[in-house]
RNA sequence: GCGGCUAUAGCUCAAUGGUAGAGCACCGGGUUGUGGUCCCGGCCACGAGAGUUCGAUCCUCUCUAGUCGCCCCA
């Protein structure tokens, strides 16, 4: 409610109030936990391709800002500033907050550092996470994570359309597929003449509105237009659109954007309803959704935004017509909507290469040697050294899903000899200790080398499966021929 | 910030006005150095507080959290 309030350090109340046993989140703050991880690193490896393919650079920015920052180019009255930011007096007396976004900063950081006199227009990208006090609900978080897009220096229409090209290519490569809608917010002087257009039309209209819309009307006009209260729809198919009161410039602006998306088949609609939050958006403005979500709640939930910021620089105090684009995508509803469209790390690519088993002391310290020289193989090797019995070693393995296990023993090591057990034929061989990891590696190229089809089945599996599913147990044939099989006969195919 | 719904073990779920069970998971066993099945054993929960009651996990209220809608937004 109060915003802006510095969080003065009281003598905590809030700690009587409520006393767990156990500690707990912060509301609206969460765990990556491992499982989640690989879609993390895959967006980021996406975004850090992706930007370095159209020479963006990245910028990494500090966590903590001056409030008033966010208050001179958000708008004072956005309710970004209003009341989600967590600002509050720092121990020396200034007053900061945490970012509640990415562009102010960028400006900030592109005039500060003197930008303006590189070559224009500076192309950045940042992967970094923003902090509103909003109220969490589905695909919304108080931590939020975004992968942004900022083009800085150039008024040129071209931009707008590479900004939301390059959108649409991060998403097509991450295996989602999206839509942009799209409209232009003009200049501030042709918006101007629009919002009192606007206003006068819904006065004709007022005894329809509702109490809401009637408080929009005062506060954020532009808002109107997606106000979502019955009734409105008709009111808003009757209302006038931005597009027919941009000035000539504006409107050539906008045309040739769509020209250039148009030529870069990037699937956008023209919405006229599109209206952004913050107050230094210009000309084209645009947000990203799911194309087809099977999920009801996906529907409305922009997973990104964007659009033009002429006015941002010069009003932070840099040079006057200083042209900006840019984009924020948002990560965490990304990963919920790679999910939803079926992108899943392959089975495959979660199973631990090697799995080390051990039994006695010496067997577990040559253990140590044979890690290092796996590892450098390139492999990935586990271990339970934590593990008395070959039996309960062996299960870590099978839950891990190894391909393969090496098997040390006080035999093996007097004998300098290893046992390699190939985990889904059961196939063990006796090797010599000094060529095990050349054999390991061959046999490991040789289980990653699935066909299409099977490839195809497991990443069906998966989608099957739901979120993160456990690694399905598929047989894929290629065992390497058993070489010397000390084993009784098993059954090979004990499960299905 | 406002409104609806929800809250039982790590997970998915039961039952009950007299203080709780299962499956999965986890740990340990089923004799000497071999996994995926099976068998046995173990660990772990009524979100917090107050009220009604002889007695509450179950009824009431408050809080907290989750979820959905609104506001807004990624």
């Amino acid at each position: 409610m109060p915003t802006n309030k510095p969080a003065v350090p009281v003598a905590a109340p809030a700690e009587t109030k409520k006393k767990s046993k156990t500690p707990e989140l912060v509301r609206g703050f969460r765990d990556v936990l491992p499982d989640e991880q690989w879609f993390w690193d895959r967006v980021e490896s996406v975004a850090s391709s992706l930007t370095k393919s159209y020479s963006f650079n990245r910028i990494r920015l500090p966590v903590l800002e001056f409030a008033s920052l966010f208050e001179r180019s958000a708008g004072k009255e956005s309710d970004v500033v209003q009341k989600e930011m967590y600002s509050f007096e720092d121990p020396g007396g200034d007053r900061v907050a945490m970012r509640p976004e990415g562009t102010a900063q960028v400006a900030r950081a592109y005039i500060e550092h003197g930008m303006v006199n590189q070559p224009q227009p500076v192309k950045l990208w940042y992967f970094e996470q923003f902090f509103r006090h909003d109220r969490p609900q589905f695909g919304r978080y108080r931590q939020l994570q975004q992968f942004g897009l900022e083009a800085l220096g150039s008024i040129d229409p071209i931009i707008d359309a590479q900004i939301m090209l390059m959108t649409h290519r991060f998403y097509r490569e991450l295996g989602v597929e999206v839509i942009l809608h799209v409209n232009s917010l003009g200049t501030p002087a042709s918006r101007k003449d629009y919002i009192s257009e606007l206003l006068g039309y819904f006065k004709q209209h007022k005894n329809k509105l509702s109490e809401l819309d009637k408080k929009r009307m005062l506060k954020n006009p532009l808002r109107l237009l997606d106000s979502k209260e019955p009734g409105m729809a008709e009111l808003k198919a009757g209302a006038p659109q931005i597009i027919d009161y941009l000035d000539a410039e504006s409107k050539a602006h906008f045309m040739k954007a769509l020209e250039y998306l148009d030529e870069a088949e990037v699937p956008y609609v023209l919405d006229p309803h599109l209206v952004r939050g913050l107050d230094y958006y210009t000309h084209s403005i645009f947000e990203v959704y799911m194309q087809n979500p099977k999920n009801e709640e996906m529907k409305g939930l922009a997973l990104g935004g964007g659009g033009r910021y002429d006015g941002l620089v010069p009003m932070l105090g840099g040079r006057e017509n200083t042209g900006a684009m840019g984009a924020g995508l948002g990560v965490d509803r990304t990963i919920l909507a790679m999910k939803q469209s079926g992108v899943f790390q392959l089975a495959e690519e979660r199973r631990v290469d090697i799995f080390f088993c051990q039994l006695g002391e010496a067997a577990r310290r040559k253990g140590l040697a044979v890690f290092e020289k796996i590892r450098v193989g390139g492999m990935s090797c586990a271990e339970a050294f934590g593990k008395g019995s070959l039996k309960a070693q062996l299960e870590v393995a099978d839950k891990l899903k190894a391909k393969m296990a090496l098997i040390l023993g006080q035999k093996e090591v007097l004998d300098g000899t290893i046992i390699v057990r190939d985990m889904d034929s059961g196939a063990q061989e006796i090797v010599d200790v000094e060529k095990v990891v050349g054999l390991l590696a061959r046999r490991v190229v040789a289980k990653n080398k699935l066909s299409l089809v099977e490839k195809t089945a497991i990443a069906a599996e998966n989608l099957e499966a739901g979120i993160v599913p456990v690694a399905p147990e598929v047989k894929k044939a290629p065992a390497p021929k058993p070489i010397a099989p000390i084993q009784k006969k098993r059954k090979l195919f004990g499960r299905h």
